[in-house]
DNA sequence: TGAAAGAGTTAGAATGACTCTAAACCTCAA
DNA sequence: TTGAGGTTTAGAGTCATTCTAACTCTTTCA
């Protein structure tokens, strides 16, 4: 949970920002390093906790904003069930999610091209669309086995 | 929008309420009669001013009771888009959802049954869903021409 | 150097959809 | 009659999110 964003992360955060004309700051880093050191869905509270272990003074206002701000530059998605609290997602391949019931844990569910197209085949001519969600609720079998 | 409820629609709240040890209610008559004659996905409010005009001393809790009730009883589902507040769909056959960025309305995009399926093939063994929600948003082309 | 501008951060107030509470109302069956 | 239990109701309460306005920081350039 400490340990710095790498290069790599680092300048995918910097260019996403610096193409909608914001900036790097130490707030945003703290964040991102949150969203991508555990990829459980955490809600802004969740983020919030994690994030004022490394940087104690951060607001909630603050990850109110920054997550607002990557979200706009799609360096994250928003994933809602129901009416819980938003949940935030860094993984930015096509994929879908599955809420199981019993955890309220969230998985990222693989989404195959194929899937994908037989998706949008089903909608009428004129009818074009910019963003699909997909979630799934139900239970997993209880095979789990490792922290995260 | 006035017109009594058909004598099918009827036994099926009916049915669907004693099934659940439920009573028919004049209120509960209302707001399902609501639901039935204009198939746009309104909110609780939207539900609210349509039942009054039929029912003036209806109240808001009224509404919530009545709409969660049919939710337990599968006579409607709620559809949620984002962090808006939750409409009522009573159309029962497996259908995503489409909105429309431009106007905010809602429409039923029906779901063939070998779409469902690939889409249950996307979950890795141990995945157990009970619920789908899809749910598209993007633009229509304004060919409309029809109310409602 | 040293304003001024502008982006970002912050605490706390405000909002609004929804839920809860407790009293009133009905219906039905002893 | 009485009262048990389901239903309705107004209003209070909750809580995630948004807004506001003051503060801070960095950058620009007189
Ligand atoms: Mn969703
Ligand atoms: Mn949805
Ligand atoms: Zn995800
Ligand atoms: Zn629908």
């Amino acid at each position: 949970m400490n340990q710095n964003l790498s290069e790599a992360d680092l300048s995918h955060l910097q260019e996403a920002l610096s193409r909608s004309g914001q900036k790097v700051t130490p707030q945003r880093e703290t964040v991102f390093k949150v969203l991508l050191s555990k990829r459980d869905h955490p809600s802004v509270d969740e983020v919030y906790n994690r994030a004022r272990e490394a940087m104690p003074g951060l607001s909630l206002a603050t990850v109110y904003n920054c997550l607002e701000t990557f979200v706009g530059c799609g360096l994250v998605r928003q994933v809602n069930h129901e009416r819980e609290s938003t949940r935030y997602c860094p993984n930015l391949a096509p994929h879908a999610h599955f809420r199981d019931k019993a955890t309220g844990r969230v998985h990222d569910i693989d989404l195959p091209p194929e899937v994908l197209s037989s998706l949008r085949s089903i909608l009428p001519p004129g009818f074009d669309s910019e963003t699909i969600e997909i979630s799934f609720h139900g239970r997993t079998q209880a095979k789990d086995g490792h922290a995260n």
